[in-house]
RNA sequence: GCCCCCAUCGUCUAGAGGCCUAGGACGCCAGGUUCUCAUCCUGGUAACAUGGGUUCGAAUCCCGUUGGGGGCGCCA
């Protein structure tokens, strides 16, 4: 038989890290068994499904790569189905109608829990039992007439045949309800598998309150769709060998379910980010490129002369030190603006320690005789001035590159100021000399 | 309160009775490379919650304790 999984999120406008985890999972189950991954919105909340919200759920999906096999079934436009499912429980005494707690609303339709123990092998926890007088009838149709969670999940994953659901620790308690439901119902129940929650420091669920929570905020701190879901894959899951940095293929091929952990887990944003700058540092050029592009749109600092070549040349220069795209402006904006700003304390140690304007400024008068001026030939300069002064060449490379970046930190000096310009690099270290002369 | 589940370094995990004086990864610390930072390399730090069993032998099996989590809706 082939197997098939689905995700079925409720579009409440935000898609939790846990879900999405749930998703991951049921994928990559589904395509390691060559099933059908299916996409089920259970969109019986009108108050919160809106299409807004439904668009953020395809979103996050397909930015992750989850794509599912079939046209998503909305469950709204399954009302009916539920209802006469409810009426065929009814009209075979598996059900019952009935003022549940003295409403006073009217009758509800409520199904009748077999009375036996019942017991079911969970596939990541293993066999779970729970005994009959644990287990209480439940509404499954309101008495304003509409369908309950439980009903409306069962007569869907019936009418998808579905044959495993990968879900959440949180429904582990209302599995005995559902397969109860499916019998009655006259189908055979799916197999199940709970996965523990996504937790924070303290132990409780993992919200917003703990950082990023929803799958979006990752994608607009610029993670990679391709290190997160590797990094989720690999919470609460592992290979069974010591891989971390797994392709999707390689997911795909080694993924199983009785590999998942029952324990929770806990988010660790530093393994993450680690794991981003390594799928940063594997990333194609151009895609690199057309990352920080995006990030210097949005920060002001684009278009800039020389365009996408020129970008080419600060992202080549850049090189490991890119964790995110948008460490391109946060650790790189002197590239593309002459309003960059100067660390204080790089400032103080560097430039203004006795000696160093006066060496700058020599320095300066060296470069602007270079033809051509090239990291070769700024280097060559620099290191013979060093050599004359009997000085180390640290003493003319750490004054030079907070002139010209602000910064104490950045790429090898001599490639900074070849991709600068000749033209950039004197006017920066003129002004430079203006500006922390008498401070 | 009742029911269920869980428990290995700070974190993610390997471990399905002897291969474990517990392995890997992230983090952290130290060193190397170097013009800084980043990368990279080397080394180090650090864990079987606890008490009883079972066994020749237990991180692995059983029971209790403690600690955590989930569930007990005409929510999903």
């Amino acid at each position: 038989m082939k197997i098939r999984t689905r995700f079925a999120p409720s579009p409440t406008g935000h898609v939790h890290i846990g879900n999405i985890r749930a998703a991951i999972y049921g994928w990559l189950f589904a395509r390691h068994e060559g099933g059908n991954f299916l996409l089920r919105i259970e969109d019986t909340d009108r108050e919160r499904s809106t299409p807004e919200a439904v668009r953020m759920v395809l979103d996050a999906m397909n930015w992750l790569g989850l794509t599912f096999d079939e046209e998503p079934l909305y469950q709204s436009t399954r009302t009916p189905a539920h209802l006469a499912a409810a009426e065929q429980l009814l009209s075979k005494g598996l059900a019952y109608k009935e003022d549940k707690g003295g409403t006073g609303m009217g009758e509800a339709i409520i199904f009748r829990m077999p009375g036996t123990d019942m017991e079911f092998r969970d596939e990541v926890k293993g066999v779970l039992r729970k005994k009959a007088e644990d287990m209480k009838d439940f509404v499954i149709v309101r008495s304003n007439g509409t369908p309950v969670f439980h009903l409306a999940n069962i007569v869907d994953d019936i009418h998808m045949g579905i044959t495993h659901v990968i879900r959440g620790d949180d429904h582990v308690e209302n599995t005995y309800r559902h397969l109860a439901l499916f019998r009655a119902l006259g189908a055979e129940p799916p197999k199940y598998a709970h996965l523990p929650m996504i937790v924070n420091a303290q132990g409780k669920p993992y919200s917003k309150r703990d950082g990023a929570a929803y799958v979006g905020e990752f994608r607009d701190k610029g993670y990679l769709p391709g290190a997160l879901f590797n990094y989720l894959a690999l919470l609460g899951w592992s290979p069974g060998d010591d891989r971390e940095i797994m392709s999707r293929e390689e997911l795909v091929k080694a993924f199983t379910l009785d590999r998942v952990r029952s324990a929770p887990s806990q988010m660790d944003i530093k393994k993450l980010d680690w794991m981003n700058g390594a799928y940063m540092r594997a990333l194609p050029k151009s895609e690199l490129e057309q990352g920080c592009c995006s990030i210097l749109e949005q920060k002001g600092l684009w278009p800039v002369t020389g365009g996408m070549e020129y970008l080419a040349r600060v992202v080549e220069t850049m090189g490991e030190r890119l964790h995110f795209f948008a460490d391109i402006a946060d650790h790189a904006a002197y590239f593309f603006t002459e309003d960059y700003a100067f660390d204080e304390k790089a400032v103080s140690k560097r430039l203004k320690k006795e000696g160093a304007l006066e060496s700058l400024r020599t320095l300066a008068g060296r470069f602007a005789a270079l033809e051509p001026f090239t990291a070769a030939t700024s280097e060559q300069a620099l290191r013979a001035m060093a050599e004359q002064r009997g000085e180390g060449a640290g003493a003319l490379v750490h004054p030079v590159r907070v002139a010209v970046s602000g910064t104490s930190e950045g790429p090898s000096l001599f490639h900074m100021l070849e991709v600068l310009g000749k033209d950039r690099v004197l006017s920066r270290i003129r002004r430079a000399l203006d500006r922390f002369a008498s401070a």
